[in-house]
DNA sequence: GCCGTTTTCGGCCCGACTGTTTTCAGTCG
């Protein structure tokens, strides 16, 4: 939970910004919000900067000037910025839940306001739903259908956090249980440990000498608003975030038991049951029995084991054909973080990313890898400073430079281009041809049909350049629906013309989603997990690339980042 | 409100897309 203020910060900026849209004030809401990007990917703590630098130290973040730098200081002093309080009260209460339906901006939410007295979903929803809407100028029966879409849309997000964001939270409490000497085991269980890509919330189980001390220590952490229960064996609390957290007291004998219930999923633990039934066994969360004998529940293995079935990693635990397999010995060997040799798809300060080639290249070496693609935008996307034929030739030579300075590293000089609505890629085929790897994504046209889509990405896949297929759905984890396209007719032509799909790895798209991942390997689809980092902290989200892998039954053999950096240019090269 | 080898004042990535319009505004990235 270290830099929460800098993320509190953010929040606060990019509200300032709406608030300050919604009063038609020029420019100052582009200010606030290049501000709140800027502490967003912030590596340091801001507090810490504030602490050692003050106001002069804020002001060297980007995008912070004197202003910003002095509300920072007050909110780190005081826990208030009073602009913003005073902001508050001149928009609708519930404004910001408008903003978050697709297609809804400041502007429109405004019109929605102040004709219809529109000021929270509920009464959006309402007007919608009796035709209020259309009736009015601007707006017509497209513009009503895809309100109610929207709201669908954001309620079916369901107050789930993205595993990215409820990760670090979880193993930061994990670690500070840890960290008492009372507690013998810790472990995060749940759908965190499964890794599903939204989580509702975090389960926590603890074997402790002495429960009192943990179940006090962890209801009385600061980052907690509410206790919702306090007992031996269970207790709940919702954190300041809104999020839950349960923590569960198990005996140091039951832990494997408890851990295999608790960890879930539900279907897979109801799967459990029936088959321990079936060998006249009886499967709970306090062991495997045999009668009254209880024969495992110790550790996980053992509880497997004595149900017949080999260890399934909690990835699998989906009644997906899981457990059908186990019993057969014959579950894949899951792809491991260990045998990721190499880093793809980087963004860095030459497009849209915070750092340099270098910066990101060191980082990435210093984590433990061989190589990193650098693949920055290429074509028109100005927004993400997309680089130009010219650019990018000059960003090559670059590359070399920094090439030659590392020791038992390799730079891969990429691009993620853009798939035009032509199924042309936004880079001529001269320039494309001098790069390691090419990564072709769509950035454009979204609402475009079925077939319009899937023409258009075949047709890309004919061009003899391109090697990665980048963010393949476009989704947005509770912002985007995937665009309309026929996977199945991507993953033939991508097996036929050996194009690997990316598992961007950035926590809000997981795209491809795990469900899509197991697709394509069954049809012998290789893959390649991106980054799609802009920030030197971003490369941390690659390991859920890699839990989304594995969450789509991928083996090593199947993901390209396993190949060493030779093997990987021999996959390359056509 | 921020920023500066075009500027300490006067600019502020801008094009594609959508739904609405008949020449455009809002939204998105």
């Amino acid at each position: 939970m270290d830099k929460m203020k800098n993320e509190e910060l953010a929040k606060i900026f990019y509200a300032i910004a709406d608030i300050l849209e919604f009063k038609n004030v020029q420019w100052k809401p582009r200010a606030y919000r290049t501000a709140a990007r800027s502490i967003e990917s912030l590596s340091k703590d801001i507090e810490d900067i504030y602490k050692e630098e003050g106001i002069k130290g804020l002001k060297e973040i980007s995008g912070v000037g004197e202003g910003i730098a002095k509300k920072i200081a007050e909110f780190l002093e005081t826990g208030k910025i009073q602009e913003y309080e005073r902001l508050k009260k001149k928009v609708p209460k519930h404004f910001e839940e408008l903003l978050k339906v697709p297609g809804l901006g400041i502007k429109r939410a405004k019109i929605l306001h102040e004709k219809l007295h529109i000021a929270s979903l509920k009464d959006l929803e309402k007007a919608a739903q009796e035709h209020k809407i259309s009736k009015l100028e601007s707006f017509r029966e497209k513009s009503e259908e895809n309100i109610l879409k929207g709201i669908s849309f954001v309620k079916g997000s369901g107050g789930r956090m993205l595993l990215g964001n409820a990760l670090p939270i979880a193993t930061e409490i994990e670690e500070r249980l840890k960290s008492l000497k009372e507690v013998q085991k810790v472990i995060v269980a749940g759908s965190i440990r499964r890794r599903k890509e939204t989580i509702r919330d975090i389960d926590i189980l603890v074997s402790a000498k002495n429960a009192e001390r943990v179940t006090d220590f962890f209801t009385s952490m600061k980052e907690v608003n509410r206790v919702l229960g306090k007992g031996p064996t269970k207790s709940s609390i919702i954190l300041k975030n809104n999020l839950q957290v349960d923590l569960r007291i198990i005996p140091l004998e039951d832990y494997g038991a408890a851990l295999q219930y608790f960890t879930g999923s539900k279907e897979h633990s109801v799967h459990l049951r029936k088959l321990a039934l079936k060998k006249h066994l009886k499967l709970s969360e306090y062991g495997v029995f045999k009668g009254k004998k209880k024969i495992a529940g110790k550790n996980e293995e053992e509880v497997y084991n004595a149900l017949g079935l080999q260890y399934i990693e909690p990835e699998l635990r989906e009644d997906k054909g899981e457990i059908e397999l186990a019993s057969q010995k014959r579950l894949p060997q899951l792809v491991l973080e260990k045998d990721i040799k190499g880093i793809l798809h980087v963004h860095t300060s030459w497009s849209d990313g915070i750092n340099s080639i270098e910066e990101m290249a060191e980082t990435v070496k210093g984590l433990g890898y061989q190589y990193v693609a650098i693949c920055d935008h290429g074509g028109n996307l100005k927004i993400a400073n997309s680089l130009d034929e010219k650019r990018l030739l000059k960003q090559m030579k670059a590359i070399d430079l920094v090439n030659k300075k590392m020791k038992d590293f390799s730079i891969l000089k990429g691009s993620e281009v853009d798939i035009l609505k032509d199924g042309n890629l936004a880079l001529k085929n001269s320039v494309l041809k001098e790069l390691d790897i090419v990564i072709g994504s769509v950035h454009s046209g979204f609402k475009s049909s079925e077939k319009e889509m899937t023409k258009r990405i075949l047709k890309a896949f004919d061009n003899p350049y391109l090697h990665v297929f980048g963010h393949p759905t476009g989704r947005m984890i509770h912002k985007r629906e995937p665009y309309s396209v026929q996977l199945s007719k991507v993953f033939e032509k991508a097996k036929e013309r050996n194009i690997a799909l990316e598992i961007d790895s950035y926590p809000d798209r997981l795209d491809l989603s795990d469900a899509n991942v197991k697709d394509a390997v069954n049809k012998k689809v290789k893959i390649a997990i991106g980054t799609d980092a802009h920030a030197k902290e971003h490369l941390r989200f690659f390991s859920l690339g890699v839990s989304t892998a594995r969450r789509g039954w991928a083996t090593k053999k199947d993901v390209i980042n396993c190949f060493n950096v030779n093997e990987l240019k021999k996959f390359l090269k056509r």
